[in-house]
DNA sequence: TCCTTTCATCGATATCTATCAATACATGCT
DNA sequence: AGCATGTATTGATAGATATCGATGAAAGGA
């Protein structure tokens, strides 16, 4: 299991980080600086996993939302969930939301453990 | 007083978000978008308000810390707490921060949350 | 084998942004 | 008034990024 970092930078009472923490961090905000990639996370969040086909209803040509899928991969907020036949399927990595969430002050645990591993359907 | 934004966008479970909402957000997320910026919040938040001079020692020139500064502002996270002759002291704006950290999932609760952990250097 | 479909990558470009030097503004002191 | 200092604003520029069309890669079907 892979461990993310999980420091605090931006509420009240934050400690001091150093400067490679801030290169790290805001590299991860920076996925999230986006209207096109919080729509892709957001429409992951409500979903188990989605086919990349429907991110076409956004509106922008298909190497466009191409290229924002890499950009939240690379950031490590979303993943490949499986393939069916030439359909990618990706989904959210809940891990990844937290630390940001945690970043900026979040609940310091995770509350409500709201699923395992994997098979979360967000009712 | 301006109403904050309390809504959820990209932990599971979040409800889908109109494309107006996606530009604000992500406008926010852009602030922190930058090292240089993360590291004015870091040092914002062990204080209750820091003079512009004191982010001489981030190693850039003064207009580009005032640009910094400026974006900040713009976006609600910080303000300026107050001025002494011909220094300004920002100070963090903590509901805002907040907001971002509800959007991503982290708790709803309000802020008593440092209470608990010590080793809070903040002072 | 050839074609179709889905998605990724490449190349080009217009826009945005971080940065600095120069300048303007504001405040306090003499 | 005149000067010095701390910040903000302006203008310019190099680098980053969002976008698209064209092309490539992978999988399945005729």
């Amino acid at each position: 299991m892979k461990k993310l970092a999980t420091i605090t930078c931006c509420a009240p009472g934050a400690p001091p980080l150093k400067p490679k923490e801030f290169e790290s961090l805001s590299a991860r905000f920076k996925a999230l600086a986006d209207p096109t990639r919080l729509a892709i996370v957001n429409r992951l969040a409500s979903r188990d996993a989605a086919c990349v086909c429907e991110f076409n209803s956004l509106g922008l040509s298909q190497p466009t939302i191409s290229h924002h899928l890499k950009v939240l991969r690379e950031a490590g907020l979303i993943e490949i969930a499986y393939r069916r036949g030439t359909f990618y399927f990706y989904r959210l990595v809940p891990e990844a939301v937290e630390a940001l969430a945690f970043a900026l002050g979040g609940s310091a645990q995770p509350k409500l453990v709201l699923a395992t591993a994997e098979g979360t359907v967000a009712g």
